[in-house]
DNA sequence: GCCTCCCGACAGGCTCAGCCACTTGGCCAC
DNA sequence: GTGGCCAAGTGGCTGAGCCTGTCGGGAGGC
């Protein structure tokens, strides 16, 4: 996973003038409701092209910072153009602390949930996956593809689209997390273990000991990746 | 509150090639790593031009869904191009217990961290927002701003960019909530008290108490919220 | 036979000039 | 005061064109 050989692009144009424009609106101390300049002027001024000038406000427009109004111009929605794309900070390996809280946060939630709304086909999943990582523990696999199948069976069995939506923002840097966790010794059936623990929490509906079983795995798995991680030297 | 006076803008074309993007890519089953048809000849066979193909595929960019490489094409990093942006999910009225949902997994662990790893500095801010919240109060007044203030400084204090991020996801929809708890009658002091029980936990460092502090505060809002939200008949 | 290098086709990056569509505000007739 | 009208300003979009980067295949050297 080395990042030396990447190809390397040259900054597209449009980024650099959505930098300028943040840049501009808070040495102007802009706020939510004022004007940007026109195109026309803005083209001028930073010496790009209008049609430059246009791709950065549409990706402005569709992260939802500006309000574009045909033949009224642009307008702020926020009091500031940053908007801190997810990817930024999920990206980062010196994150990973901050990824395992927020999938603590999520997760234990989406138990509880899960525990109370789940119906019979919800279950029915969770017991596949269940069954899919017994099945490659007993072969002496990690069970990583059945405890991805599981977690996402839980999200779904939450049904929370906003909660859902999260994960699925995480779900890169957990999966790593997940790998790491299950290649320690002895691991994957005490990790399918905690796992059973869930899934009958689930089945019982009992939203609180769903929600404990949860917690407990996740912080096993958190304990084991944050042993490993040293935020100087991280070779992955 | 009516949307019916709402000015009504048209489709921008861009939205419209991003759309076509997508059903093309679903119709001839792209997957991650196909290459999108060139530029100008998704200019010709949409009969648009190619800066409004540019403008899609910025968009498309911007979202992570593709990989745009200068001389070389542009790429799916996805077997989709839907993105599902968190507005959608968040705006509908519809949603509103899912964000109710969301904002109790995220405050309540953001509480625990906040006891935790709060500085002198956090808590201070933590006691401002509590003071001005109490001032607000004794003049009769809702507290709004000191509530918002506390949450937002509670937020900083457990330190996780992450769950800080998606928390500013559903800013709106809560302080929405907030607004009409705090319109209950009798609301306010009782609010105020919760708050101060949060930030005792958060002071004495006790994790549990402040999850368990701030679990209660959301589950009070959550109810007063619920009982006024009519799925059918949604006037704001 | 194989490797290297170079070139040309093709891809995206960006500009320029211009016209169309919509908003706004002021002026005028009523 | 009301409504219609017009002009200026602003975003929407186009078309042609040139630049820069990528990639594959053929010419030439070994």
């Amino acid at each position: 996973m080395s990042d030396a050989l990447r190809p390397l692009t040259r900054p597209r144009l449009y980024e650099q003038v959505v930098a300028q424009l943040r840049e501009h609106v808070a040495d102007q101390g802009l706020k939510a409701g004022d004007r940007l300049p026109p195109e026309r002027e803005l083209a001028e001024r930073l010496g790009v092209s209008r049609a430059s000038i246009k791709q950065a406000i549409v990706v402005l427009e569709v992260q939802g910072l500006v309000d574009v109004r045909h033949g009224g111009g642009t307008y702020l929605r926020k009091d500031t153009l940053h908007s801190e794309p997810v990817e930024h900070l999920v990206d980062r390996r010196r994150r990973l602390p901050d990824v395992l809280d927020a999938r603590d946060a999520l997760e234990t939630k989406l138990a509880a949930l899960a525990a109370q709304r789940r119906t019979p086909e919800d279950l029915a999943a969770i017991d596949a996956a269940l069954a899919e990582m017994r099945a490659q523990v007993d072969r002496g696999e990690s069970g990583e593809d059945g405890d991805r199948r599981f977690h996402e069976a839980v999200t779904v069995a939450a049904h929370s689209g906003l909660l859902a939506h999260f994960m699925r923002q995480i779900t890169e840097p957990i999966a790593e997390s997940r790998r790491e966790s299950l290649r320690q010794p002895g691991r994957p059936p005490r990790s399918l273990a905690q796992h059973e623990r869930i899934a009958d929490a689930i089945r019982a509906g009992d939203a609180r000991a769903a929600m404990r079983a949860m917690h407990r795995h996740v912080e096993t798995v958190s304990r084991v990746r944050l042993l490993n991680w040293d935020p100087e030297n991280e070779a992955g």
